[in-house]
DNA sequence: CTGAAAGCGCTAACAT
DNA sequence: ATGTTAGCGCTTTCAG
């Protein structure tokens, strides 16, 4: 039997070593001129520019940002790569970076602590220059070390207890009082609320605007049209289920996020309830598809892209100027109105 | 004024050389530990695993990849970040190449051919160890060069031309057929289709999926039932809206898309159709909130983190066995009914 | 305007 | 079982 080489031609990839030859000048002459430094004769510059096409030459990263300690890579995580109001921010993130000629390197912590820890130690290894982070836990521990780095780093979404970061988050408190206060408007006194888990702050922030909204307009909180459970699609089908199941019912729901909402809107068509007519519903987020539910759903829409896009500027700029303050921009929400609610069209 | 300077201590990340003094022993006793490859003392063992702790040490991966030559990073480009099809499909991948120690660097190519040439050509200069990717453009030319590469690579979804590369797919054709017939069985005859573009490959399979279970039913093809647009919800919006108003109009419509199907569904509600008792809907793809919909859509079903998993194998399979034969893996689809196509429950 | 030379931090022979 | 050494491919002084 003959031995067993391997197939194909070793071809590596050429070298800057290879393309200075190519064109008969040194390799430091052949990095400035890719760096854009100028600086070199029309000549040489034209017979870099033939050797490098000639050989399909491309700049091993690795090598370029040992030797130079630099990094145009920029860590992004998220908790959830199927979520669409995290991959909307994530869009916001690319359209800013990618312009300012940066790389993004996503990552995904599934919500999990440990993986995101995991994932968080992987991107500092591979040496990014900043770091775009939605947290998937409250605890400010966690976090502790990533703020005392030197690493350029801005919160999105949630910032864990006081930490001391740049953020990015949106008014939920201000948001849902806008929602809530709508539906008020709009004739309803009996509104309930489908929450996320209290131990989220952005939650949390909902549940309070929510009860903000009541108490201004002198209606009385009733605990049993409060419910809490998680942020899944399940929880927003049994917690409204159960609720609208009583005696004693709400005319309107307030969902404290989209993905609830679906659920929630599940729950209203197993009951027979006819949205609006005999429940309005109105959610927190929006996503392409909620104007295509029956009934579209009204909202309280975050501004997912523009998240995105703040974020990355925020860190764009602390790359210039590492010793700005800290700072903490809060976007606001947009009521976007449908049908759900009863007074869409 | 006093002169203003970096305000934090210049603390830069330790060295493993930091770290092999620490412990009082050579680098290379140190690379061999982190590498696991065993072949020291207890001892040492342990005294370097504390100066690690103690430092914070992380490994450099430029100056290890550049040093080795190696890489675990698996570039992964699909076109589209909001689109939970593929980002179901990166879940998949994610599962297995994080189980096989592999990292994944996602890029977007946006859907646009020279946007997607960039994202590769950065991805490669990242020297990346395999390739993932959903092609934005069916011309084989755009890849010729990634088949020539030495780069392993495998395409997923959609296959331009007739390149030479792995590949994983969805029995679309097969998956339109079982769709339709379904709605043959549940009784009805006339039959709409509202698709993707024909340029699509996977568009149009889905209709010949259609064309052929219509035939093979005796039942014959109407023009004027078969209508094609862009993978948009507008465009279903409006090709459904259309279709449904004529004169003779189908009593059921078999939807290209998922993103389509949204738009269909909201042309219905809007021209005041029951569904599934006046006109039956069965869309392609499956969606975490198909079952929330209302009513809740069937749908043929793609496997879509089994595509992805069986993707990143492949990868995993070939990096292994680099001469390996081309293999094309064909995933069938699953009929999900539910109550649009009006035989659920 | 251009080149020589010195590493960036790490790994992998090759010694010991 | 551990140390020595020679680079990986690139950028960047420092000289000419």
């Amino acid at each position: 039997m003959s031995s067993h080489k391997r197939a194909s031609s070793p071809k590596r990839k050429p070298t800057i070593r290879e393309v200075s030859r190519h064109a008969g000048v040194s390799t430091a002459t052949v990095s400035r001129v890719l760096a854009g430094l100028g600086g070199a004769s029309e000549a040489t510059q034209q017979r870099i520019e033939t050797a490098v096409k000639e050989l399909g030459y491309q700049r091993n990263r690795m090598a370029s940002g040992l030797r130079s300690q630099r990094s145009t890579l920029v860590g992004v995580v998220i908790p959830d790569l199927q979520n669409p109001f995290f991959t909307g921010i994530v869009g916001g993130i690319e359209e800013v970076l990618h312009e300012a000629g940066y790389t993004i390197f996503l990552a995904n912590s599934a919500s999990d602590v440990d993986r995101e820890r995991a994932e968080l130690q992987m991107l500092q290894s591979e040496r990014i220059c900043g770091l775009l982070f939605i947290p998937s836990s409250a605890s400010a521990e966690a976090y502790q070390d990533l703020c005392d780095g030197e690493l350029p780093v801005v919160a999105i979404d949630r910032v864990p207890g006081g930490l001391a970061l740049d953020s990015v988050t949106v008014a939920n408190e201000a948001g849902a009082f806008q929602g809530v206060t709508h539906l008020i408007e709009a004739g309803y006194r009996k509104i309930g609320l489908v929450n996320g888990p209290d131990e989220i702050v952005v939650a949390r922030e909902r549940g309070t605007g929510y009860r903000r909204a009541l108490q201004d307009a002198g209606l009385k909180l009733r605990p049993s049209w409060m419910a809490s459970g998680s942020f899944q699609s399940e929880s927003g089908y049994e917690l409204t289920k159960a609720m609208l199941s009583k005696k004693n019912r709400p005319e309107a729901v307030f969902v404290g996020s989209f993905v609830t909402a679906l659920g929630a809107l599940r729950a209203v068509t197993e009951l027979g309830l006819k949205v609006p007519d005999e429940v309005a519903l109105m959610g927190f987020d929006d996503m392409p598809w909620a104007a295509a539910m029956n009934p579209p759903l009204s909202v309280v829409a975050q501004p997912v892209r523009e998240i995105g896009r703040s974020a990355a500027k925020l860190l764009l700029e602390r790359l210039e100027a590492p010793d700005l303050g800290i700072r903490s921009l809060v976007l606001n929400t947009d009521l976007v109105v449908r049908e759900s609610c009863g007074t869409g069209v």
